[in-house]
RNA sequence: GCGGAUGUAGCUCAGUGGUAGAGCACCACGUUGCCAACGUGGCUGUCGAGGGUUCGACUCCCUUCAUCCGCUCCA
């Protein structure tokens, strides 16, 4: 396999791309840094972004595929909110998740997710872990579809009956889940996959916030969170906009920033980062057009991978199941990519395209929101009534002076990871293919074949040899890709063929060399690094020419 | 968080209880002059970190950090 996650990795560190956080004191686990070239090529994918979904939208015309033209302006909000805007939006109790471990299995589970049920059998028993013996425990499945039946599997297991012995267990009460039994119960329950009962440990809580500290004092009173999302710094100022920018639905307002999670276990490179880069649109329509905006983002999103140089057949985009949806979203897609870390026919997230109804703007008028029984979004209550989180009490809906109608707008939300994209975008460009020496012979050559737009340098400016004026001329043409706002290199040093190579590596689509035929007609070699052929071109035309290639 | 593996020059890796090596890369000079590895010379390491045993530790022991693989988790 000549496209492996370590070369790759190992090229990042090489050439500058990306380091290990902190690495010279031994890394910091969850972290990365970015080195110069790292730096270029992310910027480029930002600024594409930017440009692409924002500068260069004309609000004017109607794009192809749109339910009518739009606006997009951007925001950008501070790291930290205020507490109550997580408690709305449901990531305070959300990533709060009580786990438990498994002494039996080494396995660890969140409370809620794991299915148990109490049950015996005629009197027999199961061994618990300090050897004594139950006649009734609580048995266990992970198993989300069918879990009765898992259950039943189970259960038989732990008594140690055959199949056709079923219909003798004794059930006591219906299945439910570990978070709704005391502590104290624990050691009757044999773990999912476990032998014994009394294997699972205490609850312990996992939380998902990074916490902060506002102020010199800092008591725990001061206590912030660095934001795990930057849309809801978009939602809060939904008025704020609306109220001073003269956008008029639909419009989307969006943002880039750093996001913060503490990630159980950051793996995969970039890929699951505890400090990573978001790139948010927050779309807001007329309810009765949110579903043709919600196919229109993400469709148009992922064709917007495509168009930077991922093949088609790396890139998917997966509709989300009913099932799998979060409690609020009424539609979702996630754009997944085929990072060489993953196995064969998986896929990894880059995006998730989420149509989420009025749930943020709502949370943040009312209160946060939750399922109520009839399957409907309402205010969550506590035990006295109350809402167990109020909202800001704003009014966050909007008046179509057109339709003469008030409403609370519907949100289409393309969530994209800053740092994913760019790791896809690198893993994309790696290629090993083969190349003829000055012999002919051929030998293997690495090369990073990024879409022009992102190619972090985007020429080379070499003298053939460092005589005969050749420098001069070269560092004049360099100069001038400079002025010109071009980011570029200048190299003299070792043979033309290994400069060449030097290039491949990081990706440079175009080389201009300075050769013998220079002075005398006033021409330079362009070399394409994807063809490796080379055209003549007036020195004059330098500039142009690799800007139109560039466009183009 | 659990289990397994790994950590020695920029990179790939050798190495022995007695003051650390090779190839490549890099730099200089020379040569060639349009697709890497020609000649000569040169530079480089707190042997991941901390502690212990020892007269002496890169080597043995403990702890820790990071990376990779598997499990778990992934709003």
């Amino acid at each position: 396999m000549t496209r492996s996650m370590e070369k790759i990795v190992a090229l990042c560190k090489r050439r500058g791309f990306i380091f290990q956080n902190s690495e010279i004191y031994g890394g910091q686990n969850g972290f990365w840094d970015y080195g110069p070239l790292g730096t270029e090529l992310k910027r480029n994918v930002r600024d594409a972004w930017y440009h692409d979904m924002i500068s260069a939208h004309n609000e004017l015309i109607k794009p192809d595929g749109a339910p009518s033209n739009y606006q997009m302006v951007g925001v950008e909000t501070a790291l930290i909110m205020h507490p109550q805007v997580w408690k709305c939006s449901g990531h305070y109790d959300l990533f709060h998740d009580m786990m438990v471990d498994c002494r039996e299995t080494k396995a660890r589970h969140r409370l809620d997710q794991v299915r148990i049920r109490k049950v015996s059998f005629e009197g027999e028993s199961v061994e618990q872990e300090d050897g004594s013996r139950l006649d009734s425990v609580y048995v266990s499945t992970m198993s989300d579809e069918d879990f009765e039946a898992e259950l039943t599997s189970e259960a038989l297991r732990a008594f140690g009956k055959k199949k056709k012995y079923a219909d003798r267990l004794q059930w006591d009460g219906d299945a439910t889940t570990l978070d709704r039994i005391p502590e104290s119960d624990f050691n009757i329950v044999v773990g999912p996959g476990a032998t014994k009962a009394g294997t699972l440990t205490s609850p312990r809580e996992f939380n998902l916030m990074m916490k902060t500290v506002i102020g010199a004092l800092g008591t725990d009173d001061d206590a912030a969170f660095l934001r795990p999302e930057t849309a809801q710094g978009i939602f809060v100022n939904f008025k704020n906009v609306v109220d001073s920018c003269r956008v008029k639905l639909p419009f989307g307002i969006c943002q880039v920033g750093k996001s913060f999670r503490n990630e159980i276990t950051p793996r995969n490179f970039t890929f699951r980062s505890r400090e990573f880069e978001q790139m948010e649109i927050e779309f807001f329509c007329r309810p009765d057009q949110s579903a043709g905006w919600y196919t229109y983002w993400r469709d148009r999103r992922y064709e917007w991978y495509q168009k930077l140089g991922i093949s088609a057949d790396r890139l998917i985009l997966r509709d989300h199941h009913a099932e799998e949806l979060a409690h609020y979203s009424v539609g979702t897609a996630d754009i997944e990519y085929a990072f060489p870390f993953l196995d064969d026919g998986e896929f990894g997230e880059l995006e998730g395209v989420a149509h989420r109804g009025d749930f943020d703007l709502r949370s943040h008028m009312e209160g946060k929101l939750a399922r109520d029984a009839a399957g409907e979004l309402a205010v969550e209550q506590n035990e006295h009534g109350q809402p167990r989180h109020r909202g800001s009490g704003k009014d966050l809906s909007y008046f179509d002076d057109q339709a003469r109608e008030r409403f609370i707008p519907h949100v289409i939300e393309p969530s994209a990871g800053a740092d994913r994209a760019t790791l896809a975008f690198l893993c994309e460009a790696y290629e090993e293919d083969e190349q003829p020496d000055d012999k002919g012979n051929m030998q293997s050559r690495t090369v990073m074949k990024f879409h022009p737009r992102l190619a972090p340098i985007k020429a080379a400016v070499f003298p053939l040899i460092k005589k005969e004026g050749m420098p001069e001329k070269a560092a004049e043409i360099f100069g001038e890709l400079k002025a010109a706002g071009l980011s570029c290199q200048y190299e003299q040093q070792g043979a033309i063929g290994k400069r060449y190579r030097r290039q491949d590596e990081i990706g440079t689509p175009y080389c201009i060399t300075v050769d013998g035929d220079t002075a005398s007609d006033g021409t330079v070699t362009l070399r394409d690094r994807d063809s490796t052929e080379q055209i003549r071109v007036k020195v004059a035309d330098v500039v142009q020419e690799i800007s139109e290639r560039l466009n183009s």
